[in-house]
DNA sequence: TAAAATTTAATTGCATACGACTAAAAATAT
DNA sequence: ATATTTTTAGTCGTATGCAATTAAATTTTA
């Protein structure tokens, strides 16, 4: 095939795509291990969270899971509603809202336990791919 | 610190959440490039595509660009809207809609050449690590 | 050929994502 | 002490994403 001044526009040509599309298809193949749980991804990685540290501004998860107000804000009234953790504004400084884990939503963990291995195993890499990926992909996240 | 038997649980020992975070991050770089062309990420990776192809069906496109037509019906749909493509039913098979792309679409190519260039100064990668980052990638997508 | 199955987009409903804006509270400056 | 600035969530608007359903056209089967 001729080059041309285009290639560096092909799809095929692209990082970032694998990259977008790889994220997308892992999301994917988690679904079925979390549908049992009643959990979404994103609210799977803010239980991670919640699991460490019981109790955590909205702002401080954000920090943790990459995510704003605009998406938190909602998925977190959702996830009370379900049971998980409860909202309450801080006693100290009542501009930020206090997110603290439930008693169900510490039950879930033993049941989120067998997830990681579940994925891991329809995850094509050998360890030593799976450390290499993140460790190029960290040094994208900065 | 002891391990515990929920280490897996927790988010850095996740391999998805840098990949899913990465995904995220990287889109939001090509943000103030795609701007000036009033393209989104989506509606780029969609054109990369046209600009090879000239004429593509809904589910042709969706094979490349990994959606499905929940989301690109409304996606083509703004970015016939705009000018880029137009579609229309196929005359041998009414079931589809062949999307093609305008001149107005085709000359946003020539200004689109420099958007690659322009990300890859600024994600923090060597050619050989993101060659590398690609191939790894590129066995999850399978 | 008529019925059944398949293919193809479109639609709907739910769940993210994020930028821009608002509002309230707290911290800082004058 | 009051005015200003900053911090913190929440809200709104736009754009994905995808599963499930629907509808129409085509292909296959009986």
């Amino acid at each position: 095939m001729k080059p041309t001044k285009y290639d560096a526009l092909k799809l095929e040509n692209q990082l970032c795509f694998p990259l977008y599309a790889a994220a997308k298809e892992v999301v994917r193949r988690y679904k079925p291990f979390l549908d049992p749980l009643g959990l979404t991804y994103t609210q799977y990685i803010t239980m991670m969270v919640m699991w460490e540290h019981k109790e955590l501004t909205v702002s401080q998860i954000g920090e943790y899971v990459h995510l704003d107000t605009g998406t938190l804000t909602p998925m977190l009234k959702k996830m009370e509603s379900n049971g998980l953790i409860f909202r309450q504004r801080g006693r100290k400084d009542e501009r930020e809202t206090i997110v603290s884990i439930t008693p169900e939503g510490k039950a879930l963990r033993k049941q989120a336990i067998e997830v990681p291995a579940k994925i891991s195993s329809c995850v094509n890499l050998t360890l030593d791919e799976a450390l290499q990926l993140k460790s190029l992909l960290e040094k994208i996240i900065i």
